[in-house]
DNA sequence: GATGAATGAGGGTTCATTCAT
DNA sequence: CATGAATGAACCCTCATTCAT
């Protein structure tokens, strides 16, 4: 795992830093090679030493950069917490992530793919559906231990994580200023309280 | 209004059914004007015959194509029902407008559009804020009179429309088939449950 | 010769106005026929009623509205005037000439075909030529007569031309401020001294 | 200044050659990159690492190539010469310039562009204006000084300008055997005469 | 490793010309 | 006569990719 931090693996990074950026501001097919290569302070050629192609470089940006991995991370830690203080984790970490200056350039890349290129696609899904699983299993132990009420665990899930995306979708991508004049704690805590009103033993 | 069904106006009309076709399955700079050609079964030349540029297709294409005029006229013949009525309606003719193949096809083509394309990407977000005030405004009305409870209503309506998205993208857009493995009926359901679950007098 | 005013002979001359603007305002490769069409306030098609192709249509021109056949009528009438006053007459006759607005067009657009196209190169040649040995064979009957003493008469003919081109050039196509300052009488004036000065008997 | 004569550099000016011939051969409209391409040796994407795109090429040609520069070198080694010696010398020196082959691509190439693109026309007024104005300068000291008889200096320019104009457009343009039945010696030797008869003191 | 000149396929666009109406 | 939709070839230009240096 441990690699030499060789010059090798820096002009790498640099090279997938650079391309971060102008992907991120022109999308992947309005933005050329030479332009990723301005930005990285490099000329076009060498891209093609670390990157078997421009659509190469794409993958393997969203595949390292991607923040799935870093969410997943936060599972382990979180299963303990009363629903309360779970769902307010997990999205204020989600928002945590997505707010990053480098992650939200790689969702604006993301999405285009998402629709258009097959094996980005099932990519984003398969990240998408991880986290809504652990949400949901996560409400379904509660259902089972009596702390919330029985209900369609998955249904709970994917509303709450459909909220979440909303509310990305709006502020990050769309910069709505209606989304924007409320603080990400003002949002993040009507959708918890509005998702867990319907859940709690009556 | 009613033009004289000339062939004029179809052909019109043909090279903009075969742009967004072309459009929805390669994204607007993959697809090639030889494609769209090949799709209408004319020649590239003719295109221009009928718009100006690459690019004026594709905007016509999302101002003549969107369905954003549509839900407008939804507008007046809701205002009168009670909030449960309302929300299902609101989210089904939504729903339905989305699930039309010919409107997929329009989103597909609009949202990478609304990252990288200035024009369009204002153009989206008055729409989403349109419908998103009209809620608020709704909501707001039906907190005055008492039949919901005082609560912040531009808050509660981007969340109901959050959520709305949040489905869309993952049904329509990603076909995920968690969320394909519920009937709309059963998502809207629940959606506006745990929307007004929140909002009605104690 | 007496042609019929029917309106096809209207149209034909309607397209010829209109071309002659239209090449002489963007230069004939840069003009497209439906430049001409919409100053002639017609559709493409019909151009091709009347000229078998653009290139035929420039050429019929090139001819119709050459001014050539105007110089032609002079000769006669002029003939039996002292040098002093035919120079003069020549001068401000090709002058006159050149500054009608219609042959200011048709100078615009003659020069860069002379310059690549042969059939049309050939033509123009003509005329100057034309010109050029009608002022030659003027001024050695001069000199045969003893009004001028002798010398070459075709030099001093090309000089005299050469003087005019020279400031038709300056003047009617480059507009130079320089050559503008000056009446047109005060050049000719100049140019028909200058030129005769050697040519009296000492 | 002197560069190492890389292949950078020559290949710069293998294109600008190749475009020279190519444009004086077809003019700028009618050549097409593919042209240009084809005489020079390489492919037509090359063009455009060199020069950011077909008129630029043009206008660096122009700008390069154009024997203005070379002529503002004679004008200091000039002045002290009396005017009989000044005109031959100034004639014979723009003819010179004008009958290299490669300069005579630049005329034909300049001319067209001088009616029909402002950017060239004003600088191709400028070289004229240049010129003439020293020439001015010139007949005019030689009037204070007595040499002269006192005329109008720049009518007495433009005049003798007009004239190698006049024979330059008939020989190197129009390539009128009535001009190149001449030696460029007569055509000089009789302008000059001419021009001077009428400036000195009587 | 690194350069950037060079390639060549393809893209968007224009336009002279044709022809059914 | 007249229209203007339709064609198709050509044009200018871009750019991912290769490769000699």
């Amino acid at each position: 795992m441990a690699r030499t931090p060789g010059t090798t693996e820096d002009r790498r990074e640099q090279i997938m830093d650079a391309a971060l950026r102008v992907f991120a501001n022109k999308g992947f097919d309005r933005a050329s090679n030479k332009d990723i290569a301005r930005e990285a302070g490099i000329t076009t050629g060498l891209i093609y030493h670390y990157f078997a192609s421009k659509g190469e470089l794409l993958k393997t940006l969203l595949e390292e950069r991607s923040p799935f991995h870093k969410i997943r991370q936060l599972y382990n830690e979180m299963e303990s917490q009363s629903p309360d203080i779970f769902l307010r984790l997990l999205a204020n970490r989600v928002l945590d992530l997505v707010e990053e200056s480098k992650v939200q350039h790689v969702f604006r890349i993301f999405l285009p793919e998402l629709l258009f290129n097959q094996t980005i696609s099932s990519l984003g899904l398969k990240g998408i559906q991880e986290g809504t699983r652990f949400l949901e299993t996560y409400l379904q132990k509660q259902m089972d231990q009596g702390v919330l009420r029985q209900a369609d665990a998955s249904l709970a899930a994917q509303t709450f994580m459909g909220g979440v995306m909303g509310f990305i979708l709006r502020r990050q991508l769309l910069h709505d200023p209606m989304a924007l004049m409320y603080s990400r704690d003002e949002l993040v805590n009507y959708l918890v309280e509005s998702t867990l009103q319907g859940l709690y033993p009556r």
